[in-house]
DNA sequence: ATCAAAAAATGACCGTGGTCAATATATATT
DNA sequence: AATATATATTGACCACGGTCATTTTTTGAT
């Protein structure tokens, strides 16, 4: 689980990390049972936590690439011009964000690092996320008088309350994307140009 | 589970309710493992589970009271003036979420109701809190040009925020008192009579 | 008081995540 | 090649949440 150094072991776990991507790719990730990968992965129990602290790790591995590869498509495209355009990018990255409750709880548990110097593969991404939006921030339309930072990490709490409420029952019927637009049409407006 | 109707019924409950809040008064939530409730309660296993849904439906229960009681004090006190002062008056309620790491999570797990027309304890205390802020905002030196409803909606965001980064290493070291109390001072900043 | 139906309680049992002493395999040393 | 040490794997076992057919108790009707 923490520095493989024997090829077998790097063997094993690819074969782990694939088998479970194989059943996520089949039930999705909140069905997923260590059980079933080690069978598939043609390994003991043992060995799965022999290379995973716990399942939540290997799930940390598993969302985390696709948060990156998500954040990759996003870096490659221009930076947004406005607010609406912003929301537009960061979408597929919310969208998968929600494709499943499991997902969306496991995202919140890990998004901050519990242990100092152990930060996992999602609060990476995280932080991923802030600079990218840092980065937004300071070319497009937006407002200038609050430090970029700030701002990225209101855009990162509008953005979960946006989630959130997708999942809940009581304010259910508003989308998602119109939902953070309407937070962020307040909380990044450019106030020096209102107008236009 | 649903409606004990039988006298006994409530007492086996109350036992229940009883033992959980003895345990967790010596060995916090987290720690609180079904067995023992039910041997201190002097039941059996599958009784616990005719009286609640899961091990969570108690712990809502159990985090809603302590969350209302939290509610019911704040209320109690006079509307804050200013942003400092909201901050405070808030700060008891989010001392309590994070007072645990496992509570924190239950809360934001429950933070919405998933099912329609079955709104747990918890997402009553949210949407309570949302009554209480907007009535604050209405009477207090806060910005006017945006609705209330979408303000508080944004001090939830803002503290759960602020709460998540209490748990997490990178950015432990400011307070939750102080990161709040930043992400306010923008948000809720009073545009029109900005200078005092 | 007797009995039938409804409500409540029981505890053996299961599913699944996680542990660990024992075993097997690879690597380094002579 | 033989041996010692480090690394990897194993699978029986445990912890704990949750289920359900069976049994006990309560209630209401006669």
């Amino acid at each position: 689980m923490k520095k493989p150094l024997q090829k077998r072991s790097l063997e094993t776990r690819a074969r782990l990390v694939s088998a479970a991507n194989h059943l996520i790719s089949k039930d999705g990730f909140g069905a997923l049972r260590v059980e079933e990968v080690v069978v598939r992965a043609g390994v003991a129990k043992g060995t799965f936590f022999a290379h995973f602290k716990d399942k939540d790790a290997l799930m940390e591995l598993l969302i985390g690439e696709r948060l990156n590869a998500q954040l990759d498509q996003i870096e490659a495209q221009p930076a947004p011009i406005d607010i609406k355009s912003l929301v537009e990018k960061l979408m597929p990255l919310l969208e998968f964000m929600t494709c499943e409750r499991y997902v969306f709880d496991v995202i919140l548990r890990h998004s901050g690092a519990a242990e100092i110097a152990h930060i996992g593969p999602i609060a990476l991404t995280f932080d991923r996320q802030i600079d990218i939006i840092i980065k937004w921030l300071s070319s497009g339309a937006f407002r200038k008088d609050v430090p970029p930072q700030m701002l990225a990490e209101g855009v990162q709490a509008f953005s979960v309350q946006a989630m959130g409420l997708k999942f809940c029952a009581l304010h259910g019927g508003q989308e998602l994307n119109s939902r953070l637009l309407s937070y962020l049409n307040v909380w990044l407006a450019d106030s020096v140009s209102p107008g236009r």
